[in-house]
DNA sequence: CAAACACCTGAATACATGTTCATATATGCA
DNA sequence: TGCATATATGAACATGTATTCAGGTGTTTG
């Protein structure tokens, strides 16, 4: 009814994906853990040291990165190794951290 | 102690930052808002009616993203006007669409 | 095989977060 | 001045989320 202004409002549904990545990444450990990951393939253990968490912590974080499809992992013996599976978010993080940076 | 890799591990106090800086942009009202405040003033109700929540509801966002200073505000009667306060939140937020959207 | 190790998982818990509701403030208008 | 409009605010509530804890699976090693 009200067509006052053609603004680059986006879909609702294209809102709601962006919005949950975001959310993916509104975690200092993830955080942690996905730039971490940058360049590196690292496992749950390590992981855990470098964001200061528990393993089983860790573990429960790495499922929700990878059902974002933001890391993937790989199995080497007992060892599970993560690393980024989605390189546009590499982009986004450094972006985020340069502009948190210098402020 | 443990000195066994150079890894880019970023400081814990920069991810806490970065963590902070994506969970206010983790709530699909919010992109709704920021978006449609990509090259336009915008008044509270409209924002409301844009995002599809309450007038309340818009300005406690509003407060958020304001605390945040993602948008700044301007009164002009008995309205307030908001806008995008920080340039680089439009890049970061521009990215997250283009990468939800060819996928 | 048994024990140690690396990781995963579900339930429970504590805390954060978004919305609603009632109310307050402030501006414009009759 | 009195009333409607636009926005802000705090408390209450419901939902989401990160961690811990207690186990469970699979793998290596003695």
């Amino acid at each position: 009814m009200d067509e006052t202004s053609n603004l680059s409002r986006i879909d609702e549904i294209v809102a709601v994906h962006v919005a949950e990545l975001f959310r993916a990444l509104g975690d200092a450990s993830r955080i942690q853990i996905i730039s971490a990951l940058i360049d590196n393939e690292i496992n749950v253990g390590e992981l855990a040291k470098i964001a200061g968490i528990s393993e089983s912590a860790a573990s429960h974080q790495l499922r929700n990165l990878r059902q974002m499809r933001l890391v993937k992992s790989r199995k080497k013996g007992r060892e599970v190794y993560y690393s980024i599976d989605d390189d546009h978010i590499t982009d986004l993080i450094q972006r985020a951290i340069d502009h948190v940076a210098h402020e």
